[in-house]
DNA sequence: TTCCGCCTCGGCCGAACGGACGATCCCTAG
DNA sequence: CTAGGGATCGTCCGTTCGGCCGAGGCGGAA
C-alpha cells in the first residue's frame, strides 16, 4: 500500500487523481472549492468511463451524506472513528472491487432495507403457502386463468384462495392484493 | 471476547442462546434441524422482546440469503472468506448494536440501494398528468367507479384515461398498472 | 384558421371478477 | 377415532372490467 499523494482541496483532487490515476481514492466529505460529492460524481459516477474507487471517510455520518455518496458511485463509507483496522480494510475491500461501510452506519441501511416488512398493519392471520403462490402471481398481473395454469389447479381453486387472501388481508380487490405485496415484500 | 458455547445444530442453538444469553451470535446458515436464518428470527426476529445480536457466517453469498438473513433481524453477514479481522470487527460492531456486512455483499447491497431508479423497460410516450393522476390510484386499488369519484368526471372518463395507458404502458389490466406504478416510483 | 393533442363524456357487449354456497380428499393433533 | 385445517373442485349470480365505437370542448402550434 502506497500513498501517491496527498492534496488540500476537493479541485486537486481530481486533477491529481486524473493524473496518477491510484486504485484507491480516500476523499474527505467536507472540503474546499469542491464537495467530496462532486468529486466522487465525477471520478466515480455513473457515465465516467474509467470509475476510480473512491472511499468517503468523513467525521459526518448524515443520511443524507450517506445516500448522496453511495449514489455519487462510492465503494466504501468509513467514519473517522472507526480505527484504522477499517480503514485498511476498506482500502483493501475498494481495491478489490468491493465496498465496506462503517458499522455504525451499516446499521442503519440495514434497518432501511428490512423494515419494508412491518410498515404493513401487522398479519394477525398469516397466508398459506399456495396462498402466497397465487399473491404473487397475482401481483404480476396474471389473471385467474393464468394463476389457474400456472399453478396447475382449476379456476375454481384459484378463487377459493383468493376469496381466503381477501379475508386475511383484509382487502376488497386484487389491485390491493398487489399493493400489499408490493409494500411487505412478498414481490420486488 | 469470550467464546461461552459452540453447538452443533440450530435447535441447540436456539436452547444455548437462551439459556446463556451471549452478547453475540455467531450463526452459519446451512445446520441441521434449524436453518440458520429461523434461528435469526427467532432470537434476534421482529417481536421479539430481547433480541440478540446476530451475525451470520457462511460461505454462501447468494442474495436471496443477505436478504433473508437481514429481514430476519441479522446485525451481520459475513463471508467465510472475510480473514479473522473482519470476523472480530464484525463481532465488536454487533456487540456496540452495529452491523458489519462482507465487502462483497455490501457491494451489491450499495447497488440495489444506488439505482432504485430506471429498471424499468423505458418509456417511448410518457403518461400526461392526468393519466397519472389515474394510475396513482388504481395502483392503491380503487375502482373506476371510486377513481371517477375523487377525479370529480364520470366514469367513462376514467375509462378512457385507462385504455390510453394500458396503449402507452403495453399491459393488459389494472394490476400490471399497479405493478409498473410500484417499479418506477410513481407510487411508494 | 386549421390542425392536433388532451380531457371530457356516452353506449354497447363479452369476458373477467368476486361472493356465497356446498363438496371431497388428505394430513395432523388431540 | 374424531375434529380441524388446508387444498382441491363445482355452480350460480350480480358486478366490474376492458374493448370498441363515436362525440364535443379547449388550448397551443403550424
Amino acid at each position: 500500500m502506497e500513498v501517491v499523494a496527498a492534496v488540500a482541496d476537493g479541485a486537486e483532487a481530481v486533477s491529481e487523481a486524473r493524473r496518477l490515476r491510484p486504485d484507491v481514492c480516500l476523499l474527505d466529505i467536507r472540503m474546499p472549492k469542491l464537495d467530496g460529492l462532486e468529486v466522487t460524481r465525477v471520478l466515480a459516477g455513473p457515465g465516467v468511463e474509467n470509475p476510480l474507487r473512491v472511499v468517503i471517510v468523513t467525521t459526518f455520518d448524515l443520511d443524507e451524506y450517506v445516500y448522496g455518496a453511495l449514489r455519487s458511485g462510492a465503494t466504501g463509507f468509513l467514519l473517522k472513528d472507526s480505527g484504522p483496522t477499517l480503514l485498511i480494510e476498506a482500502v483493501r475491500a475498494a481495491a478489490a472491487g468491493d465496498a465496506l461501510v462503517s458499522p455504525s452506519v451499516t446499521v442503519r441501511l440495514l434497518q432501511h432495507l428490512a423494515q419494508p416488512k412491518r410498515a404493513v398493519p401487522a398479519m394477525n392471520d398469516p397466508l398459506t403457502d399456495r396462498e402466497l403462490d397465487v399473491v404473487r402471481l397475482i401481483a404480476r398481473g396474471r389473471t385467474n386463468q393464468e394463476v389457474a395454469a400456472e399453478l396447475f389447479v382449476s379456476l375454481s381453486t384459484v378463487k377459493t384462495h383468493l376469496g381466503s387472501i381477501f379475508a386475511k388481508l383484509g382487502v376488497r380487490n386484487r389491485v390491493e392484493i398487489a399493493a400489499w405485496a408490493w409494500e411487505s415484500g412478498v414481490v420486488s
